[in-house]
DNA sequence: ATAGGCTCTCCCGTAAGGGGAGAGTCAATA
DNA sequence: TATTGACTCTCCCCTTACGGGAGAGCCTAT
């Protein structure tokens, strides 16, 4: 029988961890004196303790460990755990590994530039959305409103009347053009509806990497956005995998200066 | 000017984190009404906030992107912060992928033999350890306790009268002997004091990785422990690279029953 | 008897917010 | 104009796996 300072040097671990163990039922002692509340240990529970620190080691939580020794438990289900885990790390690896890419690539700019690079552009993560949209080529882009309006007319006859996000645009045309523009206005929305034959309700897919940038100004500027995003992604080593989208975070019928309009382009890419 | 729930849409950034940002003085809205308390942010901060979530995704902690984003920082200060950042990220990267690779150490023995490997041996990492020790040739095992007394006595000249953990026998002897054992007695002292020419005092350095085991019972028995441990390291593809060590955590003087007495044994190992 | 070392419980803190309560605000509608 | 519904505010507690410290009690050796 050790008191808990003989048995956190026994087993190298603090007397904290010790008490917060028996805390949350991972190690309780074998004894705990009624009158003083004197913790005491046994030589026995050291394997035990050695296996909750094992398992801690391999970055299991302390819930996990406590199901894997607390409830016994079958070895099928121990694998299940495990497999679990393995695929965690494996995340958790290819996650730190991307930190420590960029990481380095700041540290080249940082050396060849001498400063950092602006973060008017980045690389996003964009969620697939459920959205209701219509596709048409129109004669130009002024056009798109009444694509709008068609949607938000059919979206009232089903009784959703506000979107789910910002409304968007995907331009379908692989190279820029002034007319005859292939087009799809989307509007976000938040429960599943049914088609019609003018309106496509469907689920959006997301965009694993999208190269991203905000602009604001009036909608006849944004061609200056465009360039310094087509070039980002060229002089950063992207290619381009998609149509490119635009977001509309303003309502271009409400804001009283145009210069106020505030608009995202996407461009779905990855690396070459 | 936005609200916090249309800037939270455009910059896909939660309300509450946005709070957040405002409150540790990351981002602060461009205006708070005076009365209300409402937040209202500019699109011009979304470029501030673009920097502050790459940053943030490259695992930079919020106090290390307040100090990028807030203070005018020199490039030669922000290079020394992604240099460190980056050998941190090695190091998790390391990390992970060492506990990826016990995951799946542990999956393949559950697949082979149907349960956990025991913990009773373990691979564990031994800090160094300022020791005051007599190393010596001595007919048998049976005599190492006059080493001990030595040291105790020439601590107690020097005023140190606790050890400052359990004290520790290497052993020197590439194999196994019964006679003639060439042994360091060891006691882990807390200041440096001065050697004398039988008693030396080094930091006795660490074993970054050192299998371990905890043997329980009488001395003559810790043969059976031993065994173990070799089998155990051999069959798990290990080597060793050193004099092993025992220490003792019981003071067999003290204890009543020999049963009672706890040794640990650590071999000092490599992958091979 | 006392001193020094252990141990106890309780409370607060961590990083980066998430969840929710209760109260106040804003904008559009009836 | 009144109301409704959506939005926002602050405040509080919760998360992990303990670490630090306060104040009080306990154990053992001198």
């Amino acid at each position: 029988m050790f008191r808990i300072g003989d048995f956190s040097t026994l087993s190298r671990i603090s007397v904290k961890a010790l008490r917060y163990y028996d805390e949350i039922g991972l190690l309780k002692p074998v004894r705990v004196d009624q009158f003083t509340g004197y913790r005491y240990y046994s030589a026995d529970q050291l394997p035990r303790l050695n296996y909750i620190v094992a398992l801690k080691n391999m970055g299991l939580s302390l819930e996990e460990v406590s199901t894997l020794v607390n409830n016994d438990i079958s070895p099928s289900q121990m694998r299940d755990i495990f497999l679990l885990k393995k695929g965690e790390l494996q995340q958790r690896v290819k996650e730190e590994q991307r930190r420590l890419e960029q990481v380095e690539k700041v540290l080249k700019q940082i050396e060849k530039e001498g400063a950092m690079p602006d973060y008017q552009i980045t690389i996003k993560d964009v969620g697939p959305q459920l959205v209701a949209s219509i596709r048409d080529v129109l004669p130009n882009y002024g056009d798109v409103g009444q694509l709008y309006g068609e949607i938000f007319k059919y979206l009232g006859k089903k009784w959703v009347f506000k979107p789910a996000g910002p409304i968007m645009l995907i331009c379908h045309d692989g190279e820029y053009k002034e007319s005859d523009v292939d087009v799809e206005a989307a509007v976000p929305i938040g429960k599943k509806i049914s088609s019609s034959d003018r309106v496509k309700v469907y689920e959006l897919p997301g965009l694993e990497q999208a190269a991203c940038t905000v602009y604001r100004g009036p909608y006849e500027g944004i061609s200056e956005a465009y360039n310094a995003l087509m070039a980002w992604i060229e002089s950063n080593g992207y290619q381009i995998t998609g149509p490119d989208r635009e977001l509309y975070f303003t309502d271009p019928n409400k804001v009283k200066d145009p210069a106020e309009n505030v608009t995202e382009i996407q461009f779905p890419v990855k690396k070459a």
